[in-house]
DNA sequence: GGCTTGACGCTTA
DNA sequence: GTAAGCGCCAAGC
């Protein structure tokens, strides 16, 4: 097992665009379903010049994690409705949005 | 080697 | 429906 960022960073980067994860599922995808904390980090420590579709990680309930800047959320979803993803209120409907990885 | 820090999640009030 | 508390796991110091 390799660092668990570096594993996150690449189940992040096989989200397709219009799709979303929560951090939990990622983490469960990796096999840490309670990992979940790990996965924000991860991202917190995302460097700008590693491309990682970071927006398309949610919360478990579809809403956008404020982070540490009040100018993410914002950001975050004006990136998620570029590529399609639809808002509703501040929230992502998981059901229909919700991208779930190609079961082994 | 151990303590502290979190883009979180779930249960309970 | 909202608010507060506890638990989990890896990375950094």
């Amino acid at each position: 097992m390799a660092n668990f960022r570096e594993q996150i960073y690449a189940m992040v980067r096989r989200i397709p665009a219009g799709r979303v994860m929560g951090y939990g599922q990622v983490a469960a995808a990796l096999g840490r379903p309670r990992a979940a904390r790990q996965v924000g980090q991860a991202l917190a420590a995302l460097p700008m010049e590693n491309a990682v579709p970071w927006q398309r990680v949610l919360r478990s309930s579809g809403e956008i994690a404020h982070g540490g800047d009040p100018g993410r959320p914002t950001m975050q979803r004006f990136l998620l409705e570029s590529e399609g993803v639809e808002f509703q209120q501040e929230r992502v409907p998981m059901d229909r949005f919700g991208w779930i990885p190609e079961p082994a």
